[in-house]
RNA sequence: GCCCCCGUCGUCUAGCCUGGCCAAGGACACCGCCCUUUCACGGCGGCGACACGAGUUCAAAUCUCGUCGGGGGUACCA
């Protein structure tokens, strides 16, 4: 054991000194999500890491799942992501390819036909469960007699193709998870090509590697039980074995792993583009998923990541999906953006909700951003924070008006009293800038005993509808002296 | 059922390989205080974990075994 060690390592500085190639390898069958745009991400970063190849290899033996939809919204994904590849395969395009490999099999004799049917393969199954059997399958086709074949053939019957798991110890290593041998028993004559002739994924899978020459496969550990699969495949076929690394799963908050089927949009990659996330963060929020760098650094450029990413520092347990923390990330991103750059990744965001109309000057569009601040987690967050400043169609928000403008009789007039003089202090004042309307409101309320926030709020929510948001005074000499005396008007009607 | 993997604060993790520096550090979240015209931001503080049990050892989060718990796979999906 401890040769083979040695060897192993030996192999893999080989292998990491020379070119590296790896691969992202999707099915087509829906979204990216956010486990998979990890998986890009680690193979990504360790091909730029060691000036290696990526390839992107479209999955999509499974005619009946995969869409060409689905596989452009994938490219969508990664393009979003700044996850570029080097070179591009799609495995229905490579037939010619499986067959060859699939034919070299069958006459060494390392796989055989099987014509079994979907009903006499569930009995087996049924029965092997029953009797606690390590298999599913008994392998009962590889010795078929020649008449039994030409009676499954004039039945009509269409054969699988079946490799034969051999009966010796396989060696899987693991650069997570480490060294282990496989008892043979514990595999069975799995399926490499269906009935209609198009080859599986484990076939698929570990041809494509060595005939693309991937040094590493980088992977989620959902397929660490289809690796000693692969291994027998390679080995029949005389393949040099590349290195594997199995990474963790992504989970929910219940510690299921994420998936398309269970989780929907909420894992959809580009889902959190359409809300207004920043690919820095999404690829920042990934990358930390299961891997660090130290106990102190949090943000990574992706330069930084291209540049410290290890697989050697990957853990090897799952990690939850927590939305806040990309959330903090997001929020970190946004505020790194200058005005001009926060307002380029909003507007659209305020047309597709139908608050621009063309007339608005980009300069006071600036200005509105500028004053919202750090206010952002998504850029999103642009429309309930600034929605009032296109539109005076807002509604008061009840809870807000009941604190700030009062319940009672007593408290509404106070307010009312309050707005009324305001107004006639913002009509009174001979110019509307920022430190006069400031100035004067606040002359107002220290002179007349009245406390800042309780007039400020009351203000606030005549002219947005709440209680929170920008500075008020920004508010004010955004929206223009005429807007805000209306509003005034409007909301003293309304109180 | 069977096979495989995993197990440090609620969450992401540092520490584990190379036992003592760990009465376990950081970050997100949460709570409180300060700042303040609101909400955020920021500053300060708080809460909070080595799954359990044996063993090895002068010493165990770190090594070994067992138990328990969680997850993945078990298809003519990938």
């Amino acid at each position: 054991m401890g040769k083979d060690t040695e060897r192993t390592k030996m192999n893999e500085s080989q292998k990491t000194d020379e070119q590296v190639r790896v691969r992202m390898a999707p099915s087509p069958t829906g979204f990216l999500h956010v486990g998979g745009a990890r998986t890009a991400l680690f193979n990504w970063l360790f091909a730029r890491q060691h000036n290696g190849t990526f390839i992107l290899r479209i999955d999509d033996t499974d005619a009946a799942r995969s869409t060409d939809a689905s596989m452009q919204e994938i490219f969508d994904a990664l393009k979003w992501l700044g996850i570029n590849w080097d070179e591009k395969y799609v495995q229905s395009e490579r037939r010619n390819i499986y067959d060859r490999y699939v034919s070299q099999l069958l006459d060494s004799g390392h796989a055989y036909y099987c014509y079994c049917t979907q009903e006499e393969l569930e009995e087996i199954r049924t029965e092997s469960r029953k009797a606690k059997s390590t298999r599913s399958y008994d392998g009962r086709c590889r010795e078929l007699s020649s008449d039994m074949v030409e009676r499954y053939v004039s039945e009509g019957r269409k054969p699988t193709v079946r490799i034969k798991i051999p009966d010796r110890q396989i060696r899987v290593d693991d650069m997570i998870l480490g060294s282990r041998n496989i008892d043979p028993l514990t595999l069975e004559d799995e399926v490499i090509v269906r009935s209609n002739g198009m080859p599986n994924y484990n076939l698929t899978s570990i041809v494509d590697d060595a005939e693309m020459q991937i040094t590493h496969v980088i992977r989620g550990t959902e397929h660490l039980n289809n690796t000693p699969k692969q291994i027998v495949i390679a080995t029949a076929l005389g393949f040099n074995l590349p290195l594997f690394a199995h990474i963790p799963l992504v989970l929910d908050d219940t510690g299921r792993k994420l998936s398309k089927r269970h989780h929907g949009d909420l894992v959809a990659v580009n889902r959190y583009r359409e809300q207004g996330y920043l690919p820095e963060a999404m690829l920042n929020f990934v990358a930390r998923l299961g891997w660090s760098y130290d106990d102190k650094q949090e943000i990574f450029s992706v330069d930084e990541l291209v540049e410290k990413f290890d697989l050697a520092r990957v853990g090897k347990s799952g990690s939850v999906f927590d939305i806040k923390k990309l959330e903090w990330l997001n929020s970190h991103y946004i505020n790194q953006l200058d005005v001009s750059a926060r307002t380029d990744a909003v507007i659209p965001f305020w047309q597709q909700e139908g608050l621009l109309d063309a007339t608005e000057e980009r300069d006071w569009l600036e200005r509105i951003v500028d004053a919202v601040g750090e206010r952002l987690t998504t850029f999103q967050d642009i429309i309930p924070q600034t929605r009032y400043f296109f539109t005076d169609d807002y509604e008061y928000e009840p809870k807000a008006v009941k604190k700030w403008w009062g319940s009672s009789d007593e408290k509404k007039q106070s307010a009312r009293e309050i707005l009324t003089n305001l107004q006639q202090i913002l009509t009174d004042i001979p110019t509307f800038d920022l430190e006069t309307v400031e100035s004067a409101v606040w002359k107002y309320t220290d002179e007349n005993d009245i406390k800042r926030v309780a007039a400020m709020q009351a203000m606030r929510i005549a002219l947005t509808g709440t209680s929170f948001g920008p500075s008020l005074f920004d508010i004010v000499v955004l929206l223009g002296k005429d807007e805000v005396l209306k509003r005034i008007d409007k909301a003293l009607a309304n109180l």
